[in-house]
DNA sequence: ATAAAGTACGTACCAAGGTACGGAGTCAAG
DNA sequence: CTTGACTCCGTACCTTGGTACGTACTTTAT
């Protein structure tokens, strides 16, 4: 058994994240404090696995309340529920992604439009919302 | 001259926000609060047209610290500028969902992978994350 | 043995865009 | 002339994902 066992400080650097973003995680419930013999608590690799965890879920766009989800679900080994977070989590990234596509769009024909540079007529970015 | 005389609660329903966030927005700046003789405020065509102007640019994606200057370049007739803000708005419209639709991709990739619903395999989802 | 570095814990604060509340004043209708 | 609806104003609170700070304790290095 390869059973590292990191301080806080060599743990949070060996996933990439800071001291406090671990605590605020085992705040969150996300982290489970471990016990301490000393008052010096210490990381293993269950931890480092539990916190990369974290960090892709997060990458893959889900919240952290989501992500507490998905650790009870991977626990107990719920498939199902876990596809379902997943669905309802895409359909929120696609919905997302579309309304900034909008943004977008609306936003450049306006920027085209203007291209004013020179002082000449009344500017269609501001007039465009007048 | 038809220069509607609103209470806050009547301008805010025309333009379909709450009497909070007309506040919120004077408070920010955005707007600004009219004279009172007696008390009670009024609000005229002008404020409509700036509270609109703000709702509009806010879809746009702007947020409410650009908007402001949008509001003070409008008053100052300086499309240059306005043209700029435009840009670089755009551009971070184009980061934003540059990073949703890799999240997406990847959160898509797991549950096409995984669409167990049969308790088979390991789920690919969470077993992804591991 | 002592100083520097690291840890534990609680609490406050940040952005962003609002929402909610409480007390006092005002206005229109009955 | 009073009731009810509305307004004014200040202040506190909300969400999300952290960051920062202060104090006390422990551990490590010299």
């Amino acid at each position: 058994m390869s059973s590292t066992s990191l301080t806080i400080g060599k743990f949070a650097a060996t996933v990439g994240v800071s001291v406090e973003t671990v605590r605020f995680y085992q705040r969150q419930g996300l982290l489970v404090i471990p016990d301490t013999k000393s008052g010096i608590r210490r990381y293993g690799d269950e931890d480092i696995r539990k916190l990369r965890f974290i960090r892709k879920a997060q990458e893959a766009g889900f919240r952290l309340s989501e992500i507490k989800t998905l650790i009870q679900l991977d626990a107990s080994q719920d498939h199902e529920q876990a596809y379902q977070l997943a669905i309802s989590r895409l359909e929120a990234l696609e919905q997302q992604i579309e309304d900034l596509q909008q943004a977008r769009d609306s936003l450049k024909k306006l920027a085209t439009e203007c291209a004013c540079g020179a002082k000449t007529k009344p500017c269609a970015i501001l007039a465009a919302f007048d």
